[in-house]
DNA sequence: TGGTCGCGTGGGAGCGCTCCCAGATGTGAT
DNA sequence: ATCACATCTGGGAGCGCTCCCACGCGACCA
């Protein structure tokens, strides 16, 4: 019946109300203070802050968040099959950015890696019923109704990248075509005549992007595009090399390929070589996202660099932003690229 | 002053007592169903079952959470500073295996950088005042009392890799003296005769396994380890490179070196080449990780993978436990490595 | 027929917090 | 001195769950 006023918590640890207790004040003004409410005198709060050091208290996050209806946690999303992402700094990148961002707010990260439709389908549903304040996600497929499905159940969500130019979901992108176009252009104002692209699959609005800035960079420079200089690879390396092959075959005289990702420059360096062609003498080459593979590749590749850090501090600084004042300003943003220039070009 | 019994929770989304009431039983039973208690009849058991289908029914982590005092989350540490970790397939196989092994018991995955001293003493905190059931701990060295702290506040933890031979805080760790031992053994076995080692920081017990796993299989095949042969690095590329350097002034001979890292192998084999050596003709090569650049180098380069998804899973497995029965059996796993073998060697 | 046991079950109490309303206190105008 | 108003504060109610006690009810024994 009556109600028992421990010193402590359960697991010994102090509570608002013990904090209360040894300030002289009540519960509901240590939440004030503890949430930095202005309606707090200054004599108060300073007491309250005594009391708050003097015991050690921290909040307990669970009960915080019960009452206070939020979770004051952010997930990231990562496909699995986008496992490459992982080894790459692309996600390295990424999680850094978000975290640097998240250092000084009390919002906690939980990494997903969905792997199956069944648990695509659970975290869904997990989302959905509003086990987290917002979500972040990486590398979506074109076709993915996923970021539509939380928008729609009013889950702050922000994308890294677009699934096509009229993207309507909040996202943070960088500037592919730009990069691309940066590639093309040094390839060119290094006197290279030829120049021949290994793309991404064309499902990928990344890969049309990057097509599109090499088109774009051709036609600056008075040429036409000529789609016998276009091969599709998928990202991958074998693709690479099927594609150098197939790209030589067609067109022997080419003196230079932009490759959308550094991945297929290795696998068309390969091909190169077999092929008895030189790098950078007989054919230059330029990478995209300038991995660590890029650095330690003979010759070392140019490649185009993506602000990945940045990109995680934007995309999180997005959600909080939504989460915040929940407007409706659905933040776009398309980040710089940058050409890193090394000695296979 | 009368119980209010809404038709859903909060946020729209129905609650145990809604699934109890429309299965026609009480809240107590709803609970005893969705923990798997067998004190509940077949008969009932099916009738909850239907109304938490039909309600598409989800608990409310933080309220159970608050209820139970438990989190149902454990945090993946990783010092910031390990950032190349990262890069590399190492983390991303922890991470994978860690999420593999999580997906199946609504258990979260928290992942914290710590980055300084200040995040470092926040997540102490949190840990202490038991936001998460448990704690995992990647890359940490050897003079990190973090692991004890944790440990004697009661908070179950699992590191990966060891601090020394003699470690009490429960782990998962790799075999690092027999990999060594598989790399130096092949070399003997290809018919190298003066076999040279680059060898990490002598403060990390992963690097002295390493050079202790050399020395053991020198010795096995008979002959004395030469200290003139160890040089020490610091697991980068530039320090391979000036280890490489200095290694070959002091024994010209030398006709193979074993890397206790693919970076520092990298470096050595820049500094082969600029002394005019050919890998493997006149030098053989073996690394260890089984990096994405092992196996881009040119020549491709042999090393030693470690079972990071094997350790992940591992680790994941042993912290369950641990957070399950608290049983004190502090688990020791050490998993084998195995020689991939490439062109270098 | 009454008593005992044990399985299934219902629901009160309470986890530690936030929200919000009502009350206390202080200030300036009338 | 009185009233209106703003500022600050205390604490009741309640978030959705788990824990656990008590109760109902057959089965079984004497």
């Amino acid at each position: 019946m009556a109600v028992t006023r421990r010193g402590t918590g359960r697991d010994g640890r102090p509570t608002l109300e013990q904090v209360a207790a040894r300030a002289g004040v009540g519960r509901g003004t240590v939440s004030r203070v503890i949430n930095g409410s202005p309606r707090v005198s200054e004599r108060t709060r300073a007491a309250v802050e005594q009391a708050i050091a003097d015991l050690g208290y921290v909040p307990h996050r669970a009960a915080r968040a019960l009452a206070a209806n939020r979770s004051d946690a952010i997930a990231l999303v990562v496909p699995e099959a986008e496992t490459r992402l992982f080894a790459e700094p692309y996600f390295s990148g990424i999680i850094r950015g978000v975290s640097a961002e998240l250092a000084d707010t009390d919002i906690q990260l939980l990494l997903t890696l969905i792997r199956t439709p069944k648990e695509r389908a659970r975290f869904s549903q997990y989302a959905a019923s509003h086990r987290v304040d917002g979500v972040l996600l990486v590398s979506v497929h074109g076709d993915d109704p996923m970021p539509d499905q939380l928008a729609e159940m009013g889950i702050p969500v922000v994308m890294n990248g677009r699934r096509s130019s009229d993207e309507l979901v909040p996202h943070v992108d960088c500037d592919n075509v730009g990069g691309a176009q940066l590639a093309v252009e040094h390839l060119l104002g290094r006197g290279r005549s030829t120049v021949a692209t290994i793309t991404g699959p064309s499902d990928m609005y990344v890969a049309r992007c990057r097509v599109e800035g090499y088109q774009e960079a051709l036609r600056a420079a008075g040429r036409e595009p000529d789609e016998e200089l276009i091969a599709r690879g998928d990202f991958s390396e074998e693709s690479g090399h099927a594609a150098m092959h197939k790209l030589i075959a067609r067109r022997p005289e080419l003196d230079a390929v932009f490759c959308a990702s550094d991945l297929m420059a290795i696998g068309a360096r390969r091909a190169l070589r077999e092929l008895g062609r030189s790098v950078p003498g007989d054919v230059a080459l330029v990478g995209f996202d300038d991995s660590a593979l890029a650095r330690h590749m003979d010759p070392a590749l140019t490649s185009v660099r993506q602000p990945m850090e940045g990109m995680g501090r934007a995309m999180t600084r997005s959600l909080l932003a939504e989460i915040g004042d929940a407007g409706p300003d659905r933040p776009r943003l398309v980040l710089p690229t940058e050409l890193v220039r090394r000695a296979s070009s």
